[in-house]
DNA sequence: CTTCAATTGTTGAATATTCAATATTTTCAA
DNA sequence: TTGAAAATATTGAATATTCAACAATTGAAG
């Protein structure tokens, strides 16, 4: 990892004439300039580069985020799964029924809690985990590609820490 | 606006040690550290807090957007506005249908090209839009509250060159 | 122990979204 | 000018999601 001096004394490109920062929206700013907005458009645009990735294996991205967090080999509660892959619960039933249905993963009865379902990736659903994350990766070099490393990281960076301080 | 010169020598504070700097993803990586991943999981928390803001009003989001993006008193098409607040075509005619049940908005087929029909927002619409936006700016400055003000303005301007670099 | 509240997951009905087909109008080439 | 293709919006059927109610199990207080 790059490690660096703790203080450094550089020149800083900063800009000339009244800056276009992005400023706490007034009442009558346009919507583009709300951080809610925002990450509805960048996250949908970027979704949608990835189903149509995805489409080549027929599975929509939900199914690729079930099968990744499965991927660990451990019993997932349908509960902490529906967390970890940002679907309801109802949603998520249903979609493991059709995932159960086409032999990509498994329920087992937790042994320790009854009313506990752990639920387990098949190795068909391995098979298919590793093509699809094949694809995901891909997709994100291409955007490292035109976005750019450093621009990436950040974005990164700053989306965990957002996530971070809304809980 | 603030306007500073050009090229500004100072001091910039940088890491020690090796930083937890995002990496692209492995294959094996978990799916936290995927930016699809990052900007749904950001997008769903903060549209579920706005959510929460505007059932005060018993508004979905979307209507937030319509009202938002008619609310400069010109009138747009349907594609347009399908654009802009970003829903597909009959999901948005048919939001549409019902905000023109509460009176909300109209619709004025456009002289200048029949197969268009503008939309318009009603004082009614008006008034509503004044109270949502209340609640969006609100809703943004509690998250500026917690998670700072340079780091909201980064994330939007790093938001806004994503989607740029999409196009 | 027993009972009642809380947790976990599923189901069915109600609602919403999407896909494909349609209708209308405009554009443009022949 | 005409006829075919493109653009625009809507519709209805198919699909998906959500809400509220339910069933089963566990936890915990009395």
């Amino acid at each position: 990892m790059a490690s660096i001096a703790s203080h450094s004394l550089i020149w800083v490109k900063t800009k000339t004439k009244s800056q276009a920062v992005a400023k706490p929206p007034k009442d009558n700013s346009p919507i583009t300039e709300h951080l809610a907005y925002l990450l509805a458009q960048a996250n949908r645009e970027i979704n949608r580069q990835l189903e149509m990735r995805l489409s080549k294996e027929g599975v929509p991205v939900e199914q690729w985020r079930i099968l990744k967090v499965l991927s660990d080999g451990n019993g997932h509660s349908m509960g902490e799964l529906a967390d970890a892959v940002l679907l309801n619960h109802p949603t998520l039933t249903k979609m493991v029924d059709r995932m159960v249905s086409d032999a990509l993963v498994y329920r087992v009865q937790d042994p320790k809690d009854r009313r506990k379902v752990l639920m387990f990736v098949s190795d068909r659903g391995k098979a298919l985990s590793k093509r699809l994350n094949s694809l995901a990766v891909s997709q994100e070099e291409h955007i490292v590609e035109s976005y750019g490393d450093k621009s990436t990281n950040e974005l990164k960076r700053l989306l965990e820490s957002l996530i971070d301080s809304s809980n």
